[in-house]
RNA sequence: GCUCCGGUAGUGUAGUCCGGCCAAUCAUUCCGGCCUUUCGAGCCGAAGACUCGGGUUCGAAUCCCGGCCGGAGCACCA
């Protein structure tokens, strides 16, 4: 009836033919229902085979025109970027690329103190970006635009819009809970202007003036009535441009809204902590006539395997030396990613299923870990990393070079030689329910019997490759005792042994150690390999 | 306390605006089997969900009301 509307007009006909048929039709099996389907109406056989294929990729933007979409990601780099930053960062440019829009990076940077600024950090976003392999087409710092703040700040003292509070905190809120208008609110805007120069010239103390949104003091959201937009703060700001040049410091709400209304905002897709934000600045553009962007909102993401994180307190757990850095392989930041060897795509596709919905998220890696596996599988090459060594001596073999594929299915990329004499390393954790007499397989090399277990010791097996398959022998991997030193560090802390030589050659590269993971060769020198652990 | 928002398999999503193409999509996870000289990949199969209660309607995941649960905001943080 959704495609017939005709039909509608007798639902209860329709609904009573639908009752005796069924039960006729029940009787047959679909091969019959083919046959005669064919029979009445062959067009639809067609429609049999075309299966529901539901959107891919993130919806439609509301009322976005191609080519004329302007969205940003306004980050405040008090640290790097983290899995939560990604979201906002993949799906803003990816929308912006959609739309042939442009794409704004702006740097909410305007806090000096509880969430001061880290010089670093500003690169290390352009650096995620162009990881992520987008160009921002413009990029912004807001700690470049206080004399615009302040323009429109006076603008709206003049306009009776906006005044200057000299209440402690805690009575301003009072007041406000009271839906009560605070002592300051009806000063004219005469003496506002006046408080507001000597804020600027320093004249007033820290925390001793705000200056105050005027708005509806009295409505029915305590979160909407007279928000602050500017305080005072006698502190430098980590930007040398910027320095002790000023010591009256826009807030949020007001240095967004100003910025988002100049940059030419269509869309804004953002956390819903920011949701009243809208709300609140509502009040600023209606003020001054502006047209609010098109919002949109996403809730909380929580990652099983990191929990509850916050850059702050990252921030601390480095700082007291329980991470090695921003980029430690435990953490959940896009640098530290990144060394892991998770491609981009594989985050951003993990980002885009995630999708723009409001409810709360909780997310396992392990969608992430499969997307990555999808893109690194057919490009790792193979070798072996051998943890917890332990010696085995193959009585009967002669020093050979063995060869092996450095990829299981693509040959093409050619093998890898390794020498070998009559002893090799394997995993303590493999040999240890073998007996006199097990049969295994040295992977891509021999078969082996083993003849004793301590010392560990092995002849060769005459039993064929194809034999042991069958008996479905072990096969494990292996290195020569002229292997290099692994260090491999993971989520899970570090792991070291040996692996074999041809590791060198991967720098920067991710392969895979069989039978134990996928990592990225992180650094390579004469004494260490360090790889970092991405997944299995 | 006041205000706002949300609730589809273990997880994440599609569908909800505009009620019938929904016996509800896709992915991941898990479980079987096949294949493979890796514990990787691949292939086949299986399992698994509309928060609850009312109402409107011929018909509700979809609309309305209420409950329950969860989240956010009410900062001189972003």
């Amino acid at each position: 009836m959704g495609e017939c509307p005709q039909l509608r007009s007798d639902p209860n006909a329709v609904s009573e033919a639908l009752e005796n048929i069924i039960p006729e039709i029940a009787k047959g099996n679909p091969e019959t229902w083919e046959a005669k389907l064919s029979e009445i109406a062959p067009e639809l056989i067609e429609a049999l085979s075309v299966k529901k294929e539901p959107d891919k990729g993130l919806k439609p933007l509301e009322g976005a025109e191609n080519g004329k979409v302007v969205m940003r990601f306004a980050p405040n780099p008090n640290g790097p970027a983290t899995l939560g930053s990604a979201r906002g960062m993949v799906v803003n440019s990816e929308y912006v690329k959609m739309y042939n829009g442009k794409f704004v990076l702006r740097f909410d940077d305007t806090d000096p103190d509880i969430k001061r600024p880290m010089l670093e950090a500003y690169d290390w976003y352009l650096d995620d970006f162009k990881w992520l392999g987008v160009v921002p087409d413009q990029v912004v710092y807001a700690s470049d635009h206080f004399p615009m703040y302040y323009d429109y700040a006076r603008k709206l003292i003049e306009m009776g819009k906006a005044y200057v509070c000299f209440c402690k905190g805690e009575d301003f809120k009072r007041f406000k809970d009271a839906k009560q208008a605070c002592p300051h609110r009806d000063t004219s805007p005469e003496e506002n202007l006046m408080h507001w120069e000597k804020m600027l010239a320093g004249e007033y103390e820290d925390q001793q003036a705000v200056l105050r949104i005027k708005t509806d003091i009295k409505h029915k959201d305590p979160a909407l009535r007279d928000w602050g937009a500017f305080r005072i703060r006698k502190m430098s700001h980590p930007r040398p441009e910027i320095g002790n040049k000023y010591v009256v410091w826009p807030l949020l709400d007001f240095a967004g809204a100003i910025e988002d209304h100049e940059l030419g905002m269509t869309h804004i897709i953002r956390g819903k902590d920011l949701i009243d934000s809208e709300k609140r600045q509502g009040y600023i553009y209606k003020y001054f006539g502006w047209k609010y962007p098109r919002t949109t909102h996403w809730g909380r993401v929580k990652i099983h395997e990191f929990g509850k994180f916050s850059t702050s307190t990252l921030r601390k757990a480095i700082e007291a030396g329980e991470y090695s850095g921003w980029d430690d392989p435990r953490l959940p930041t896009i640098r530290a990613i990144r060394r892991r060897g998770i491609q981009a795509e594989a985050l951003k596709k993990f980002m885009i299923e995630m999708g723009v919905g409001m409810t709360d998220v909780s997310i396992s890696m392990e969608s992430l870990y499969a997307e990555n596996r999808k893109i690194v599988d057919p490009i790792a090459n193979r070798y072996f990393f051998v943890w917890d060594p332990v010696e085995l001596e193959i009585t009967d073999s002669k020093p050979t070079v063995a060869k092996l594929p450095l990829h299981p299915t693509d040959h093409a990329r050619g093998f890898r030689e390794i020498a070998v004499g009559n002893k090799v390393l394997v995993c303590t954790e493999d040999v240890e329910k073998l007996e006199v007499g097990s049969v295994i397989r040295l992977k891509d090399f021999c078969n082996i019997e083993i003849t004793s277990l301590s010392p560990l010791q092995a002849k060769l097996s005459d039993v064929s490759l194809e034999a042991l398959k069958k008996a479905k022998a072990k096969i494990i991997h292996w290195v020569p005792l002229e292997g290099i030193n692994v260090k491999v560090r993971g989520p899970e802390g570090d792991l070291k042994g040996i692996g074999e030589q041809g590791i060198a050659t991967e720098l920067d590269n991710i392969v895979q150690f069989e039978r134990f993971g996928f990592c990225r060769i992180d650094t390579v020198s004469e004494e260490e390999i360090v790889a970092y652990f991405a997944h299995k």
